[in-house]
RNA sequence: GCGCCUGUAGCUCAGUUGGAAAGAGCAACUGCCUUCUAAGCAGUGGGCCGGGGGUUCGAAUCCCUCCAGGCGCGCCA
C-alpha cells in the first residue's frame, strides 16, 4: 500500500524534474529518491489527508527555495497523477503535502485484503531469513512463575508474527539441567522423600521449599517405595543423583504442559547437560584459547571479556574444575550460529541485562556479526488483586505460578495482558481487572468484535442472505459512509503494523492495533445496520464485516488469543 | 560508584528512522437496551510529555546535564 502511494511522489518528482522545476539529482535505486530520506505518513488529523509528505521541505535547502513553493508544484503534479487515484492534493504548513485518495481507490483495497483471505497480513519481508527465537529458558526447578509467562507469550508472539512476516521461525527452549540449582532440586526431593519415609533427615539450608517438590517426593514413593532410605550413605549419597534426574524429568514434563496449556509449543528443547556430553563445552574453550582470548589466573580459567567492552573477564572454569554456566552459555551461542541462523534473537528477564556484553563478547571473539544476535529483555511482571500488590519470592515457595493466573483469569486473558505493553516496561497485571468480563477489559472487547460479527453472519444466514465468495467493485462502492471508509483505512494498515511488529521485534504493536480496530467497528455497529432490505447495501457491509473479522481473527491469532464465535 | 531500563491525563500505558493543535483505555460525571449480542454506544472534564540547557524551519522523539524509581554489577544459574 504504501509503495503504491510513493509510486505517486514519485512520478510527481520525475514530472517536477522533467520540467526543469527541481535540480536536485537523485540516485538511483529504490530507496534513494532523494539525498534525503523523504518520510511518507499517514497524518494523525483527517483534515492532512490520506497521507502526507514532507518532501517539499526535505528538498527546500537543495534546491535553494521556499519549501512552500516547491511544494506547490508537486502537489499541482501529484493531483493530476495519471492513476486517477488522486481526489485532491493540498499544501500546508511550513510545506507539508497532504493527498487525499478517492474512495474507490480504498474500495480496491478492501477488494484486494477480501481475495487474500487468511493470507492477508503475511508478507514476505522475511524472505525465508531463519531466525531463532529461545524464550522461557526457565531453570527446572520449579514451576514457571508469573514472569515466565510474560516471557512465553513475548516469544511465542513474536515468533508468529516473524513468521507471517515470512521469516523461518525455530522456536527454542534451553534446559539448565545441571549446576549447583539442580543438585539443590535433588537433594530438597530427596529430603522430602525421607520424611514421607517416617525419617528423620535435615532439610537443606537453601532447599525449595515449595509443594511441589513434596509432591516430586510422593510420586517417587510411589514408584519406588521406601527401600532407597535402607541403603549406606554412600549410596545414598549417588542416590541424591537419581532423585535430580527424577524430579529434573516431572518439572520438565510439568512445565512442558503448562505451556502447551498456555499455548506454546517449542520446536527445540535443547539441554545444558547434553551440550557438555557432546564435548562442545570443551570444544568452545580450546577455540577461545587458541584465538587468545583464554588466561588462567587464581586457579582458575579466564575469558578475557574485557576486550569487549565487557565490565570484568568472566571466568569459564572455577578454581573446584567446575564449568561455569557461562562457559556452556556461550557454547550454545557458537553452536546457534553454526547452525545457520541469520538472526538470533533471546528473550531474558530483564534481571539478567548485566550478562548481555558477555555473551557479545563471545560473538565479537569469534568474529560473528553481533548485530545478529537479539536480545529483549522482559521487565518483571507485578502482579495486583484489586489493586493490592500480590506476593512473589520464589524461594519462600510463596511464587504465584503461571498456571494459577491462567486457571483463574483464563489463557486468553492473561497472553492479552502479557501483550499489552512493551517488553522492557513494567507490567501491572491485575487479576480482577482481567477477569473481568465488562468493557473495562480490552481482551473481550477484542474478542467481542469478532464474535458480533460472527453473530452478524449467522443472522444474515438466517434471512436468507448468501453472500458470494468474492465482492464485486460495484458492489463495494455501496460503502459510502465516512466510517466505512475509515475501517478500510485501518485494515488496509495492518499488513504494516505486522511488518513493523517484526522488524521491531515488538508484538504489543498488535495488541494496540487490533483495539484500534475494535474500537472503530462496535460505534459503527452500534450506529448502523449491517443486514437492511437493500440487498447490494448488506453485501457491501458483510463483505466490510467479513475483513475486519479476518483480520482480527488473524491478529488474534498472532497474539495466541482465541477468536471466539460466541461470548 | 558504574551499567541497563523507566519517567507522557487521577491510574495503567501508546506514541522515538524529528513534523502540523499531545493519544487510548480505565477511573469521574451525563445519557442510550421494542431493531444483527449493552462483554456495546454517545457525550463532558482532565496534560509546564520528570527539571534545565542545546541542535533544528520544527523536539515527547536527537545530544548534554540533573532529579526520581526499578534492576544488575558472583569462581550463582
Amino acid at each position: 500500500m504504501t509503495r503504491a502511494i510513493r509510486d505517486i511522489i514519485r512520478r510527481a518528482l520525475d514530472a517536477a524534474a522533467k520540467d526543469g522545476e527541481i535540480k536536485t539529482e537523485r540516485p538511483a535505486g529504490k530507496a534513494g529518491w532523494l539525498a534525503v530520506p523523504i518520510i511518507v505518513e499517514r497524518p494523525k488529523k483527517e483534515e492532512f489527508g490520506d497521507f502526507s509528505t514532507n518532501a517539499a521541505m526535505l528538498l527546500a535547502p537543495l534546491e535553494g527555495r521556499p519549501a512552500r513553493e516547491i511544494a506547490d508544484a508537486l502537489a499541482r503534479r501529484i493531483a493530476a497523477d495519471p492513476s486517477k487515484n488522486v481526489s485532491r492534493c493540498e499544501v500546508a504548513g511550513p510545506g507539508f503535502i497532504n493527498v487525499f485518495l478517492e474512495k474507490s481507490w480504498w474500495h480496491e483495497r478492501l477488494k484486494e485484503m477480501l481475495e487474500k483471505g487468511t493470507g492477508y497480513g503475511d508478507t514476505d519481508i522475511g524472505a525465508g531469513k531463519r531466525v531463532q527465537v529461545e524464550f522461557v529458558s526457565a531453570n527446572p526447578t520449579g514451576p514457571l512463575h508469573i514472569g515466565h509467562g510474560r516471557g512465553a507469550a513475548v516469544g511465542d508472539s513474536l515468533a508468529n508474527i516473524l513468521k507471517a512476516a515470512g521469516f523461518e521461525v525455530t522456536k527454542e527452549y534451553y534446559i539448565n539441567d545441571v549446576g549447583r540449582q539442580m543438585q539443590t532440586l535433588g537433594e530438597s526431593v530427596r529430603a522430602r522423600y525421607i520424611e514421607l519415609c517416617g525419617l528423620e533427615t535435615r532439610f537443606p539450608e537453601d532447599g525449595y521449599k515449595g509443594e511441589y517438590v513434596k509432591e516430586i517426593a510422593r510420586d517417587y514413593l510411589e514408584r519406588h517405595g521406601c527401600g532407597m532410605t535402607n541403603q549406606p550413605s554412600s549410596t545414598a549419597n549417588r542416590s541424591a543423583g537419581e532423585f535430580q534426574e527424577f524430579a529434573r524429568g516431572i518439572m520438565l514434563e510439568r512445565i512442558k504442559k503448562d505451556l502447551a496449556d498456555f499455548g506454546v509449543e517449542f520446536d527445540v528443547w535443547k539441554s545444558e547437560k547434553a551440550l557438555y556430553e557432546s564435548g562442545l563445552v570443551g570444544d568452545t574453550i580450546e577455540e577461545l584459547k587458541k584465538r587468545g582470548h583464554v588466561y588462567e589466573g587464581e586457579g582458575a580459567v579466564w575469558f578475557r571479556t574485557t576486550a569487549f567492552k565487557d565490565d570484568k573477564d568472566r571466568v569459564l572454569v572455577k578454581a573446584d574444575g567446575q564449568m561455569t554456566y557461562f562457559a556452556s552459555d556461550i557454547a550454545y551461542h557458537r553452536e546457534k550460529v553454526k547452525r545457520g541462523f541469520d538472526r538470533i534473537v533471546n528473550v531474558w528477564g530483564a534481571d539478567h541485562h548485566g550478562y548481555e556484553a558477555r555473551v557479545r563478547a563471545l560473538f565479537k571473539a569469534f568474529g560473528h556479526d553481533e548485530r545478529m544476535l537479539k536480545i529483549i529483555f522482559i521487565q518483571l511482571v507485578a502482579l495486583l488483586r484489586g489493586g493490592a500488590p500480590v506476593a512473589m519470592g520464589k524461594r519462600e515457595g510463596e511464587f504465584v505460578t503461571l498456571r494459577e493466573v491462567m486457571d483463574e483469569v483464563g489463557k486468553d486473558a492473561t497472553r492479552f495482558f502479557f501483550l499489552m505493553r512493551k517488553s522492557d516496561a513494567h507490567l501491572d497485571f491485575d487479576l480482577e481487572l482481567a477477569k473481568r468480563q465488562a468493557p473495562e477489559n480490552p481482551v473481550y472487547y477484542v474478542q467481542y468484535c469478532h464474535a458480533r460479527i460472527m453473530s452478524i453472519t449467522a443472522f444474515a444466514g438466517e434471512k436468507g442472505v448468501s453472500l458470494p465468495q468474492s465482492p464485486d467493485m460495484e458492489v463495494l462502492e455501496k460503502l459510502e459512509l465516512k466510517e466505512e471508509t475509515d475501517i478500510i483505512k485501518h485494515l488496509a494498515a495492518f499488513e504494516e503494523v505486522v511488518e513493523k511488529s517484526a522488524v521491531e521485534m515488538e508484538p504489543h504493536r498488535i495488541t494496540f492495533y487490533l483495539t484500534e480496530l475494535a474500537g472503530l467497528f462496535h460505534p459503527y455497529y452500534n450506529r448502523n445496520r449491517v443486514v437492511t432490505d437493500d440487498t447490494e447495501t448488506t453485501f457491501a457491509r458483510l463483505f466490510l464485516c467479513r475483513a475486519v473479522a479476518g483480520v482480527t481473527r488473524k491478529g488474534l491469532g498472532l497474539l495466541g488469543v482465541g477468536a471466539p464465535v460466541t461470548m
